[in-house]
This record gives structure tokens, sequence and C-alpha cells, in this order.
DNA sequence: GCCAACGTTGGC
DNA sequence: GCCAACGTTGGC
């Protein structure tokens, strides 16, 4: 079982709106990033578990834990020239952008903020710390779940 | 709103 | 295949 991080904007789609859908579960759509999707198809399995990330906002960081419920299929919003994650180049035939299913599991007690996270010393090495990495979705070591997990309780 | 970092595109 | 131009991300 892998570890995630995956990054959203709370304007357009916080934690909130996932536990608002029906089975607390939904589509992660609009994924148009190479290195983020091949993580999605090649390396995400039913079961894994990722944080859940607020991006762009007052207070960046980890607010909760999700478990990804469907392996990765097509992501149809490629198709629709209405959305804003239309893609011409992604057809039914020849699929360029995939999805997953996440599930919501639960809210951490207390977000924890991009600050404090940088203020771990035994989380240097992450990859969401790593200057100018601006992927939506990175692996996240088990040594560095289980402290944040960890970090969560102080 | 600014800007650094980075990915993608397209001309050559 | 190179690389300049452009677009996007995301923290501040």
């Amino acid at each position: 079982m892998k570890y995630w991080l995956m990054k959203s904007e709370p304007d357009a789609y916080g934690i909130n709106d996932l536990i608002a859908q029906p089975a607390r579960t939904d589509h992660w759509d609009g994924i148009r990033n190479y290195q983020a999707r091949n993580f999605m198809s090649k390396e995400m399995k039913v079961g894994d578990q990722a944080f859940f990330y607020h991006s762009s906002c007052a207070e960046p960081g980890i607010v909760g834990i999700v478990k990804i419920a469907r392996e990765a299929y097509l992501d149809f919003t490629a198709f629709d020239s209405k959305s804003k994650y239309y893609d011409p180049k992604s057809t039914p035939e020849k699929p360029r952008w995939f999805m997953v299913d996440v599930k919501f599991v639960r809210k951490l007690k207390r977000p924890i903020t991009l600050q404090e996270l940088k203020a771990q010393e035994p989380l240097q090495e992450m990859r969401l710390l790593q200057r100018g990495n601006r992927l939506s979705i990175l692996p996240v070591s088990k040594r560095e779940w289980d402290y944040i997990v960890k970090l969560e309780k102080r």
C-alpha cells in the first residue's frame, strides 16, 4: 500500500465538498500533468491512502485523509468542450488523461499547515517541500506519513 | 498582485 | 532535437 498527497484549491473543491458527495466519494478530475497522471494510472491502487491538501489559500496545508476507492479510468472532463479541463487532444479512442475516485476517511484533528511541515526536521526531504515543486499529486513515504499522523496529535 | 519555478508548445 | 515563448502553479 502506498501513500500520497493530493492538492486541491479549497475555493474550487475543498475537503467539505468531498464530504458532501454521496458515499463521501468523488472522482479526482482535471489532472493535466503527465507526472501526476502517471502516479495515478501506474501506481495508485485501491486502498492507498492520501493526504488531502489545500493549496492556493490563506493557510495551505493538510486537512484530511482520503483513500483511493477506484483505480484510474478515463477522465471524461477532457472530452467535454464546455469543461475548463477540456483537452481536444484527448479522445475516447486515444485518451490522454485519467482520474481516480477518492473516498473521505477523516479530517485531521487540526490542519497541519505548510508552515508547520516546513519546520519539521524529519520532513526536510518531503517532495512537497522541495523547491519549485508544483505537482498536484505526490508520493509520501511511509515514514513521512507516520510522522505527520503523529504530529497531528501534538 | 507578484514572481519564481517549471511544463508545454511550436518554429526552426 | 533545441530552445524561446508562453501558460500555469502556488506561496507569499
